[in-house]
DNA sequence: AGCACGCCGACT
DNA sequence: GTCGGCGTGCTC
């Protein structure tokens, strides 16, 4: 009999999570032992009993056999709720490619400093008269630490915890010892932070209409027969799917269990959670980036005790460690940034099926563009489809004109305004109704390039080439890097130089050049940098006091804006211009947005989408909102080119510091792989080849695409490619990372 | 976190 | 010498 291994954790969710240490199973208890059971195991010197969790099981010890000890017990009554997240982060780590640590670290958060700073103190248990005479006693006994310390506390009384273990130098054995002879005391006071704000609870139900009341029946009897699905809600903008949440959430705390509902962007967080709030009260909380790490540590640590029923937050707040989780909510579910952009590069929604899987919870995804990869799995039956087809409110959708932009070229106006859309403008102007504008490019001209050698200027830095803002500075957005606008150009010193493209700067300067009495908000990534800048301008707008609001995609979100009956659409082939599968899709699920904007309120609302591809089948299927058209035409074009979800991809992406070794690697990583899975059926592999970005901050990458239509087979691989590169461990400094299923193209 | 080990100064 | 106190490093 083979003996088996467990690493093991202790400690979990204290500072370093990176250390594991091996014991041996023995067998008594073999096959009692998972990944994340919660076992009892001899530790340190004395062999005190702790406890620790198994993240990962061997056969091959990596330690000396003789130093090993055996795991004494293993808990029972069932995995607790770590256990179930570190078998969540084995998942991760074993579908996404990564480390175990990076896996546990993004799915456990890491107690920090910042708790203690502001929660643990020294205080001084003895009277300030005794002091001088026990200094002096301490100074017999040479007690130097103690001396320190008991001085310092004589000044002030108390004394936070990292000023005494950091500045004074006391190390814990000292601070035991005194606080066992009473002279200090050390006091942790835990209060939470509070996060969010309070709102007025508003009883009063809104009357369902039929297509809701259908759905949130049959949810109310899958629950009460304790069955768990995935569902898939497809609803157009409008048709209330918030409602349904709100009433899923409602069966599922009358269960005493618990829901997560992630959001795509922080920017969304407040009105989704003042409109849960109303509902469920302070048993809401939220979760996010922008919380500090003692925050982040408050709000689950909250969950754990049982004090909230709902956490609302992005990705993250996916790993919310309740006890009895019911539902997952995932509104938006097509967005991409449910993808994690640094490793392991997960996808929540996968995620998400996997953690609703291990705890017989629910999962609704609500979209209103579904991805095309959850509508796949609605239609074969492995999720559940609801669909509302109409508005909740029955207003009408907005009438929607595609512009020319050739057309209008023809026509003599070079302006970034068509004719008909300057029409409309003034028209509603007139009327005193309101307008967006929406362009998905924040600055004034999107690069500053030569008109003669035809070079556009790039970043030193990142292979990119810089965008050009209106106070004569050119910027690169993935680094950072600002220079002057040059004169002539730098490669040809040709003066012909100047900006191609648009942005919302060029937009609203355009604007004011047409209608000079309108007045404009303008909202992107530069006039949101500010905190609360969001709120103020759309509220701003809501309050009318402006006419125009123009725009990159984050106005196009959710926002209700009953006056508005223009939805303008500047340019939309620049999604479509990105080189990248999903690029029709982004460009679908934009402008079917942007277009549910106008004709909220009781007025019609209108769209004008201004292309130079007006055959373009998602800018045909948008205008026409009709997403089932637009499924067939795009699940067509992925089937014709291999791309998910009829095929599986996977990215193996190389960067290092040096060019050579880089290009060294991975031509010689790309023939390994080839040699050994070379009578595989199917297996297509693309590269090595330099990406569009071909460093990024110095950094060097080079990819590989490998594509197959098994999920497993793409597995199989990076487990290969880990293990080759675990024995064969060079100085190459090259190191690798893997995306499955990629969101954005390298 | 908790234990043992080794170092250091004071006292015998 | 030797004893008590303190800092450091290791724990599978």
């Amino acid at each position: 009999m083979l003996k088996k291994y467990a690493d093991i954790i202790i400690d979990i969710s204290h500072e370093e999570v990176d250390k594991t240490f091996q014991y041996s199973i023995p067998e008594r208890l073999l096959g009692k032992i998972a990944v994340g059971s919660m076992v009892e195991i001899p530790f340190g010197r004395g062999n005190h009993i702790r406890t620790g969790y198994v993240i990962g099981i061997t056969d091959v010890p990596c330690y000396e056999t003789e130093k090993i000890k055996e795991i004494s017990n293993v808990s029972d009554g069932g995995i607790p709720i770590e256990g179930k997240l570190i078998a969540l982060a084995a998942w991760i780590k074993e579908n996404y490619g990564s480390t175990m640590i990076n896996a546990l670290k993004t799915v456990m958060p890491v107690k920090n400093a910042v708790k203690s700073v502001e929660n643990k103190n020294v205080v001084l248990e003895v009277d300030l008269k005794q002091i001088d005479d026990m200094i002096e006693q301490y100074k017999k006994k040479n007690a130097n630490a103690k001396i320190r310390l008991i001085s310092e506390l004589g000044k002030s009384g108390s004394l936070p915890m990292n000023v005494v273990t950091g500045k004074l130098r006391i190390s814990h054995q000292t601070l035991h010892a005194l606080e066992r002879e009473h002279v200090i005391r050390i006091s942790t006071t835990s209060s939470y932070r509070n996060v969010t704000k309070k709102y007025d609870r508003k009883d009063t139900d809104i009357v369902l209409n039929d297509e809701q009341q259908v759905i949130v029946d049959a949810f109310k009897r899958d629950i009460e027969n304790g069955i768990s699905h995935t569902y898939l809600l497809h609803g157009i903008t409008g048709s209330g799917k918030t409602e349904i949440y709100v009433r899923a959430i409602k069966e599922v705390i009358a269960q005493g269990k618990q829901v997560i509902v992630l959001i795509p962007e922080i920017a969304l967080t407040y009105q989704t959670v003042r409109y849960f709030k109303e509902h469920f009260g302070d048993s809401v909380t939220i979760m996010n980036s922008r919380l500090s790490n003692g925050e982040k540590y408050d709000q689950f640590e909250r969950a754990k005790k049982g004090e909230v029923d709902v956490v609302v937050g992005p990705r993250s707040a996916l790993f919310t460690p309740f006890r009895k989780l019911g539902l997952i909510i995932i509104d938006e579910e097509h967005e991409g940034s449910y993808k994690s952009d640094y490793p392991p590069k997960y996808h929540a929604r996968n995620v998400a099926v996997k953690r609703a899987a291990l705890e017989g919870a629910s999962l609704i995804l609500g979209s209103a563009t579904p991805s095309v990869e959850s509508y796949k799995k609605a239609l074969s039956g492995e999720y559940v489809l609801w669909q509302l087809k109409n508005r909740a409110r029955n207003n009408p959708l907005a009438e929607c004109s595609i512009v020319d932009l050739r057309h209008e070229l023809r026509r003599g106006n070079r302006s970034i305004i068509s004719f008909e859309l300057e029409a409309d403008i003034k028209d509603r102007l007139s009327r005193h109704e309101q307008i967006m504008l929406f362009i998905n490019k924040r600055g004034f001209n999107s690069c500053m390039a030569c008109r003669n050698c035809g070079e556009a200027i790039r970043c030193p830095h990142c292979d990119v080439a810089l965008t050009r803002h209106n106070n004569r500075r050119l910027i690169c957005h993935y680094c950072g890097y600002t220079v002057e606008e040059p004169a002539v150009c730098p490669s040809c010193s040709s003066k012909l130089i100047g900006g191609y493209g648009t942005g919302t700067q060029k937009v609203e300067e355009e604007i004011h050049k047409l209608f000079p009495a309108a007045r404009t908000l303008r909202m992107d990534r530069d006039t949101t940098a500010k905190k609360d800048a969001h709120y103020k301008i759309l509220e701003a707008f809501a309050n009318r006091e402006a006419d125009i609001l123009i725009g990159t995609q984050m106005i196009v979100k959710g926002h209700d804006f009953a006056n508005v009956t223009l939805v303008g659409i500047m340019l939309a082939d620049l999604t479509l211009f990105e080189n990248d599968y999903r690029a029709c899709e982004r460009t679908f699920d934009l402008l079917t947005q942007a277009a549910g904007r106008a004709g909220r309120g009781s007025l019609p609302g209108k769209v004008v989408i201004q292309t130079y591809q007006p055959d373009n089948y998602a800018i045909v299927a948008a205008a026409k909102q009709d997403y089932r058209s637009f499924y067939n035409s795009e699940k067509a074009y992925r089937a014709l080119m291999k791309y998910p979800p009829e095929y599986n991809m996977m990215v193996v992406l190389m960067t290092s510091l040096s060019e050579e070794s880089l290009a060294v690697k991975a031509e010689k990583l790309t023939c390994d792989i080839k040699k050994k899975f070379s009578g595989e059926e199917g297996l297509q592999i693309v590269g090595p080849s330099i990406p569009e970005i071909s460093k990024i901050k110095d950094v060097f990458r080079m990819v590989v695409y490998i594509k197959h239509n098994q999920y497993n087979k793409l597995i199989e691989i990076k487990d290969y490619i880990e293990t080759d590169e675990e024995e064969n461990r060079t100085d190459d400094a090259v190191s690798i990372l893997f995306d499955f299923n990629p969101i954005n193209m390298y």
